[in-house]
DNA sequence: TGTGCCTATGAAAACGTTTTCACAACATTC
DNA sequence: GAATGTTGTGAAAACGTTTTCATAGGCACA
């Protein structure tokens, strides 16, 4: 019923081993390779990818597994890594954990079974500190995030700088209590946490910090709670884009004025940040960039699996907005 | 080296057939069910998905194609459909097409490669015009926007009547030059813009349209020419997400304050639409339940083939915001 | 003219599964 | 007690490719 190889090659009149050799790379003459080509477009023929895989053990797969594609910082990122991938002649599997452990290791387990090629992934903290080099069937990327040290390719923000430098930025405005509201789900968000502490320690100011779950939802209720009590921060950092989007939502419901009753200063810089009253002072991550060089580290990792671990360390780029103007 | 069902076979002392019917559903015996689990666990078996689908002919696998993955309709509809996929056992294949025919083509190729059990697609005019019923070797589920009447399965929306809805609200509320800016490259502002022009009608007044490549830049840049004219419209409908955030660029740019000396409504309740000042009316589209009807659809169309093709038109809901109250 | 070495090709093996076919052991029905 | 299912199992075929192995023909060189 399907249209298979050995009816191409019965229809151009070769063995169906030259039929492979003239439509992938091998030693054929140009007449042949002309007849093949002439014969699989008069058969439409489709080569078959999993056949092709299984004997060839090259799955031609990367793995892409994001913490939550809702956040437009994987999105990104996920079309960097999608353009690469095609423009190499590879296929890209997604997948969304939620932040998930269980679905991690799901996913990870599918990673397995699909011999993919390699993988990139914005491991939760639980799953980064539980990888080891070896505990990965395949070569892995990590995204955003990293793991045990020495243990795994990584390309990451500078964020202990970042997180310093929006303290510097708004210790200058002349704010001194200044909170802190981290993802409680990655080491970013403990990168970024930490760079806050030490340059809150630096300034000579003590360091306010709450976790939260890194959505939106739960940004808003924790930054609600955190605010309504008297002794409120005046400043707050935010350790990503859905997290400062709740914190935003919580000072119009609280009715604070924004630099004036609060200051806010956060991650990513989306497109909606400078559309808001006032504009709001953020990192911007080359997201672009993040996803080029995981692809070229994965595919470097491919080629040589037995060189040593490389972390890329990306710097962000400071975007000073009016919400952290002090009035 | 790597670890087969014959090792596992081997293992467990039976042969590789009652392996295979041990893990899938097969008739075994309780015994042997055990013994092979535990020579999966020690072997540290992981079955190969390219020959499991390749002698089963069940890819269990799912096409998803979409415009763009930036846009954050997509993005929550690709959620959606990743949800029931992996709920139901199935893997995703994410592609996106950029609104590029071309790439769109390279896709649809790849779908047939991976001889994948079935397609959601969110495709261009120009190739949803194309295809006819016969033309995809795959069960095919449009999605946001269809193609010939009668060829393929979609789920969308009620376009025309949610048009009509933003212009009977702007119309309501003393608006007269109301103009609409469509994407050029989708049925779905076609449907659009019909419903607008159909309802400016209704109301005696004069459309006044233009369209232009769905992503915000280009929009930013039309609506700016526009709005810089002497004669421009009073009020702006703007038929997604991505075209409404230009529209919002190019105002502030011209220094025209909404809804004083514009108003504008739009398409797509995305999470910045209410945080900007004043937050914008927009069409709310059902985004989770596109997805699942799509994955519903898709799945009844697998198990019966034949069945005449259907079309669920969902209806928009209709977010009235400060943009388009009459100062 | 013989020897050796490329190049293009075909026959057949191999990839790791699932499925078909055959059959033995046992239960059910007449 | 014979005929007729069931049920659990193994041997081997099959899925659609790529790759290995063998070989025939052409060409260069002695």
């Amino acid at each position: 019923m399907s249209v298979g190889i050995r009816d191409v090659a019965r229809a151009a009149g070769v063995s169906t081993a030259t039929v492979s050799r003239a439509l992938g790379r091998g030693p054929v003459s140009e007449a042949v390779r002309e007849q093949v080509e002439a014969a699989v477009r008069a058969t439409g023929y489709r080569p078959n990818l999993s056949a092709r895989r299984l004997r060839s053990k090259a799955a031609q797969t990367i793995g892409l597994i994001v913490a939550d594609i809702r956040n437009p910082f994987f999105t990104a990122v996920s079309r960097a890594v999608e353009d690469a991938a095609y423009a190499a002649g590879m296929r890209v599997i997604l997948c969304n954990t939620d932040e998930d452990p269980a679905r991690e290791a799901l996913y990870l387990r599918l990673m397995e079974e699909e011999r993919v090629t390699g993988v990139i992934f914005a491991p939760t903290k639980t799953t980064a500190d539980a990888l080891t080099a070896e505990s990965l069937g395949f070569p892995t990327v990590f995204i955003d995030r990293s793991g045990l040290p020495g243990a795994h390719d990584s390309v990451v923000l500078d964020n202990f700088a970042a997180a310093g430098a929006l303290v510097d930025h708004l210790a200058a405005q002349g704010f001194s209590r200044i909170g802190g509201l981290f993802g409680s789900t990655s080491s970013t968000a403990r990168e970024r946490q930490a760079g806050y502490e030490a340059a809150m320690t630096r300034h000579g100011l003590a360091p306010l910090v709450r976790s939260v779950a890194p959505n939106a939802a739960a940004a808003e209720a924790e930054a609600a709670r955190w605010l309504g009590q008297p002794d409120r921060p005046e400043a707050l950092i935010l350790s990503n884009g859905l997290i400062l989007m709740g914190a935003v939502r919580a000072a119009r419901g609280l009715g604070l004025g924004v630099p004036r009753d609060l200051a806010l200063a956060g991650f990513d810089n989306e497109p909606w940040t400078d559309l808001v009253e006032p504009g709001l002072t953020v990192i911007e991550q080359p997201v672009a960039e993040i996803g080029a060089q995981a692809m070229r580290l994965l595919f470097e990792r491919i080629e040589s699996p037995d060189q040593p671990v490389r972390k890329v360390v990306l710097s962000g780029r400071a975007v000073l907005r009016g919400s952290t103007r002090r009035g």
